[in-house]
DNA sequence: CGTTTTGTTTCAGA
DNA sequence: GTCTGAAACAAAAC
């Protein structure tokens, strides 16, 4: 699950801010004791990271590949966590990481990393790709110290949208190309959580899962690329790779 | 029905 | 120390 699919889901549970959790059940082994009779002060999001702030300390969701969540209703499937909530509401959380953070949330996150959020740096993500070394597009934009919140999705549409192959080298893009690469990052993010919440988001793939180039036509490419080993989409012809 | 995948952490071994 | 590959986790589409 990327970023905006999490902002999606803080609009959806806002009606919720301010209830208190009367009883926490499923299969993570977090101390769930520690949940009960806390009343949820916010929802938040880092990146991927989805946070359900309580007054001493906050949940910490990871949605990971197959991660997904029902409110109020459930799947088959056992939760990871179930929160019944007062007025009778309940968040059920399935196939994802939860950890809780102890500490303040403004100690463990640098939110201008968040690539959706409004402080969102992008001189800072230009600094950060400036010291990769020998590293290729593929693999920096699904670095989530510099772009938190991009994934494999986002990353393959902002590189087609900038023309660039998924091998090239960050040292290697000229320097407009590496602007574009960072303005489409959270350009493109926007986009993706506005297609998604009217549920058009496939309908807008240039290059993800396609079979051939919407530009030149010719027959697209697929391949595992960088040391993240994550599936590329492109076009051989149209996006150009710099050494 | 086996394979694949919107992802990350952990750990053994080089 | 540091890097890398594999395993682990989990669920549903194809």
């Amino acid at each position: 699950m990327e970023g905006p699919s999490l902002v999606i889901l803080k609009e959806e549970l806002k009606h919720f801010k301010g209830l208190k959790i009367i009883h926490a059940t499923g299969r993570s082994k977090i101390d769930k004791a520690l949940l009960t009779g806390q009343t949820i002060k916010q929802f938040k999001s880092w990146g991927k990271h989805f946070l359900i702030v309580l007054p001493k300390r906050a949940l910490r969701i990871h949605f990971l590949m197959f991660g997904s969540y029902r409110i109020d209703t459930t799947k088959n499937s056992l939760p990871m966590l179930s929160l019944a909530l007062e007025g009778d509401h309940e968040i059920n959380l399935y196939a994802c990481a939860i950890r809780i953070i102890e500490e303040k949330l403004d100690e463990v996150y640098d939110w201008s990393v968040d690539v959706m959020s409004k402080k969102w740096d992008p001189a800072k993500a230009r600094k950060k790709l400036k010291k990769q070394k020998d590293v290729m597009v593929s693999d920096a934009l699904l670095n989530q110290d510099i772009f938190a919140g991009v994934g494999n999705i986002i990353k393959n549409e902002v590189l087609f949208r900038i023309m660039v192959h998924p091998e090239s080298f960050v040292h290697a893009l000229p320097p407009r190309k590496l602007t574009a690469m960072i303005t489409e990052a959270s350009v493109y993010s926007f986009e993706f959580y506005k297609w998604k919440k009217v549920f058009a988001l496939k309908k807008h793939w240039l290059i993800f899962t396609k079979k051939k180039c919407p530009r030149c036509k010719i027959p697209a490419f697929k391949k595992y690329t960088g040391k993240t080993k994550r599936r590329s989409f492109f076009c051989e012809q149209c996006q150009v790779r710099y050494p």
